[in-house]
DNA sequence: GTTGACCTTATACTTAGGTATAAGGTGTAG
DNA sequence: CTACACCTTATACCTAAGTATAAGGTCAAC
């Protein structure tokens, strides 16, 4: 039985961030003392290393509450769970391609500017996103695909 | 001259984005009416069509604010644009990796349901987590319903 | 019997890129 | 004169995953 010092100083979380899994649902509410100090046990250590496992994986809390709820109930049937699986994985596929996408876009761009580079042309204007515009100031610029970096760029690193 | 409508219509931008971009710097004060209406002019435009490209390539605000700075001041070189450009591409990098990671960590779970859907009696409980838990036990958490899969991606829906 | 470490809750703040709403001013057509 | 569309500002809200702080309760040692 550990209190929440105790299992923040084992798992290298925040006290709070404890507190914050419990509220929004991700740890289930676990035994109190008389006076209300939280008493963790085992299987709250394993998985609160689930969580911190699958979050480095690049799994979002949403996502590791879903797969801990699977387990938790034990109530859904191969074929549920399998559809959530498929969907996972097809979006994840769909997220890969469109990076892929965005990185061939991106790579033209370098390759330019490393030629200027290359020709010494000191003090010059960089002109590659004149030369190589994705979207035309005269038509809507909302690009389903790609509106959305936030959509690619899940980690939020940027 | 055009009013901040006009703009909103023929860029697809919110209006409040407008202001939004004007508040942080990254557009200009245009000209006011004398009741205090903008009025932008071609230039405006331009910038703001350039915003929105340098956006769909995936650079942030202030990446494309820092961007504007330099060309404001005639000093936008290709060595600039060319360092901000390559920290995308290896940022996209990672996250492909990332997501590679975690679809093979989702697949053989993915087959071992389509192995048990074709052997077994439909509707029967999935053992996949039983077998492969990701975590030992812990008490279930009482929650109404998963969501749908689709909703806990890594877009802004969910 | 007080200090200090530890625990509790509630609330606000953070980044990023906006969106929504309220309250009010302006311009124009009928 | 009055709708009504459009404009202004300020303020609050949204996601994601927490962190920071305040105000207070508990526990063991000295
Ligand atoms: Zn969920
Ligand atoms: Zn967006
Ligand atoms: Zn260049
Ligand atoms: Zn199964």
């Amino acid at each position: 039985m550990f209190q929440v010092g105790e299992v923040s100083r084992r798992l290298g979380l925040n006290p709070q961030t404890l507190y914050f899994y419990e509220r929004i649902g991700l740890m289930p509410s676990p035994k109190r003392t008389a006076a209300g100090y939280r008493l963790y046990e085992p299987p709250d250590l394993e998985r609160l290393s689930f969580i911190t496992q699958a979050k480095a994986l690049g799994l979002s809390l949403d996502d590791i509450k879903d797969l801990l709820m699977l387990q938790d109930g034990q109530q859904l049937s191969c074929q549920e769970v399998y559809d959530r699986l498929l969907k996972k994985v097809q979006h994840i596929d769909e997220t890969i391609s469109k990076l892929q996408t965005l990185k061939a876009q991106l790579n033209p761009l370098l390759e330019q500017c490393q030629q200027s580079l290359a020709q010494t042309q000191i003090g010059q204007q960089c002109v590659v996103f004149q030369q190589h515009p994705l979207v035309t100031s005269a038509e809507p610029l909302h690009n389903p695909s790609l509106h959305n970096w936030e959509d690619l760029n899940y980690d939020t690193q940027g």
